[in-house]
DNA sequence: TCCATATTCAACCAATAGGTTGAATGAAAG
DNA sequence: CTTTCATTCAACCTATTGGTTGAATATGGA
């Protein structure tokens, strides 16, 4: 993954209000109004969300007449899920690596 | 886990020095200094970025002498890969329910 | 046509991020 | 001791976040 999508992904997913749209968003596609209405904050301010969402492209947007659909896209998810996966395999075979080194020592 | 700690965990992996800092971790302990040698920014910077991670407990210090000894902290690592997974089976799940719906439906 | 609805755009604001430089602290080494 | 080394603290700067309110735009419906 570019190291930019990355920071895009990871920087949507740090904030609560957009993991919450996220996750609801699992559960099939909605409006702007929808996903707004659970949070106590403007629908601008969660327009702003969705933006975000969209920059990270985890977020598609589709137009029928006035409403816009959004629905998610798992990809970046997975991109990111990935990332975190390789560092702890990294990390977990050079731990593996300091055991058998230690193992040899006390031989 | 806490929001603000998942909060805390995705901003921390939203930077790509942040990135490279973890990954470097990931085959051993280091220093300061060594941390920030592959970085074309000042050390402070760098000192910077290591409190972000500390924040996030993706890092940890001991001090030995004037040196500050960084290692890596897996767990906050393990529940931002919890939750990316649980948003996955949850989506997949959905569409999994999506389809049967469309094959009862073509029957 | 007129009004309501769905949504964004624009301007503003306070807080945070990410960087800089310069000074302070504290341990090690000469 | 005095100097060097490792690191943080403090102040500052600019850009971005995350929120607000008010106006604009565009579609749908009476």
């Amino acid at each position: 993954m570019e190291a930019v999508a990355l920071d895009h992904t990871m920087l949507a997913l740090a904030d609560p209000t957009r993991r919450a749209i996220l996750q609801r968003l699992g559960s099939g596609e909605a409006r702007v109004t929808e996903l707004a209405a659970p949070f106590a904050m403007s629908l601008n301010a969660v327009s702003k969300h969705i933006r975000v969402l969209e920059r990270a492209e985890l977020v598609q947007r589709r137009r029928a007449g006035r409403e816009h659909i959004l629905s998610l896209n798992p990809k970046p998810l997975d991109e990111a899920a990935a990332w975190i996966d390789e560092q702890r395999r990294f990390w977990t075979a050079n731990l593996d690596a300091l055991e058998r080194a230690l193992a040899d020592y006390e031989d």
